[in-house]
DNA sequence: GGATATCTTGAATGAACATTCAAAAAAGAG
DNA sequence: CTCTTTTTTGAATGTTCATTCAAGATATCC
């Protein structure tokens, strides 16, 4: 037995970075053998094909963001803060224009899903499993006292992924800062509604 | 001087349809020459390049989709059931899971706004388009007293578009046609408060 | 210290790609 | 009808694409 002598994580995100600057179908293995230094055939050896590394770029993505995003509320006292500290960075992340700043899993969804089934399963599931840990959000941000109205915690996690999708569409086409900002609030103040 | 042989909106709206099938990058010269019936030579001559033929695509797109969204409101009485129905029929194309029924500003918004100044300054204008015929409507809505809360027409007309650009992206990920009506329900809730 | 298994290397492969072009056809002007 | 201008045709172009593969390198096992 021989291990691989690449760092697997550096090479996934050297392959994330490559598939948000140009979306998976104009990306080329030149440019996946670029950014990670990795010959074809140790690309092959290793994620089978093309495809294959995307799709370990999806679960690494994932998994990262998760952490980012645990962390951000684990940063804050009350669940409603961790909630606008979070919606605060997509924010940012949307105002700075950078590519390597948007998020895999929607630009994957936009590109993707639609084509293939392996794929959208990937991405389906990772919707649903950030959509569980807003409900848990919500559930902790009505028991501090958070919420006015009486949707479920289901409903407002929904609202909330809807809301953070279509923002990051919109800005690609309207980039006011304030104007990002300014839905970026109202769409907090409608979810705890 | 000779007139081309092909009607323009015909050769249009089936690139259109290949486009929204497999996404800029995706659809081949060889797809298009396929679905428009049309050989390279007289692309190039009437469309320049590749994506002088998905500008032109898009600026078709856009007229015909305007056309039907003043139609939906036309056959309304109130506004507001207007609003009401437009968002009924972007539940059905959701629902449909045809990406022809797809929006096609939309995904080039996803696909290459970020890469193309060009298209992204064509897609930006439609949005902004799109947000000002929305602000008449929700001015209109006003004035039949079908609105509650304080916020602004351009407001109400910003967080409707995000909406529906979240609500597209997340039927990809998330096909339950309740719950896609659901969500729409909610945002022309949330858009009238 | 072999033997074995696996990874690495990087050139080679054939397919698919966007685009060009010269020749042919045809429309409109006079 | 003829001349001019433009479109149409479809084969050819050269590039870039994802993928393969055989040879070489190296880690691990016994």
């Amino acid at each position: 037995m021989r291990s691989a002598a690449f760092d697997r994580e550096q090479v996934l995100r050297a392959a994330m970075n490559a598939f948000m600057e140009k979306g998976y179908n104009k990306t080329s293995m030149q440019d996946l053998k670029r950014a990670t230094n990795l010959h074809p055939g140790s690309i092959y050896c290793a994620f089978e094909n093309k495809k294959g590394l995307l799709l370990a770029a999806l679960e690494q993505y994932n998994q990262d963001r998760t952490a980012e995003l645990k962390d951000i509320f684990a940063a804050q006292s009350r669940a409603k803060s961790g909630l606008q500290a979070y919606l605060d960075s997509i924010v940012s992340e949307c105002i700075s224009g950078d590519p390597t700043q948007a998020c895999l899993s929607q630009k994957a969804i936009n590109e993707i899903a639609q084509q293939d089934d392996e794929a959208q399963g990937v991405l389906s599931n990772q919707c649903t499993l950030w959509q569980r840990f807003m409900c848990e959000v919500f559930g902790q941000i009505e028991r501090e006292g958070g919420l006015i109205g009486e949707r479920s915690a289901e409903q407002r996690a929904q609202s909330l992924i809807v809301g953070i999708y279509g923002l990051r569409t919109y800005s690609q086409a309207q980039k006011d800062p304030k104007v990002i900002s300014a839905i970026a609030r109202q769409l907090l103040n409608d979810v705890c509604k």
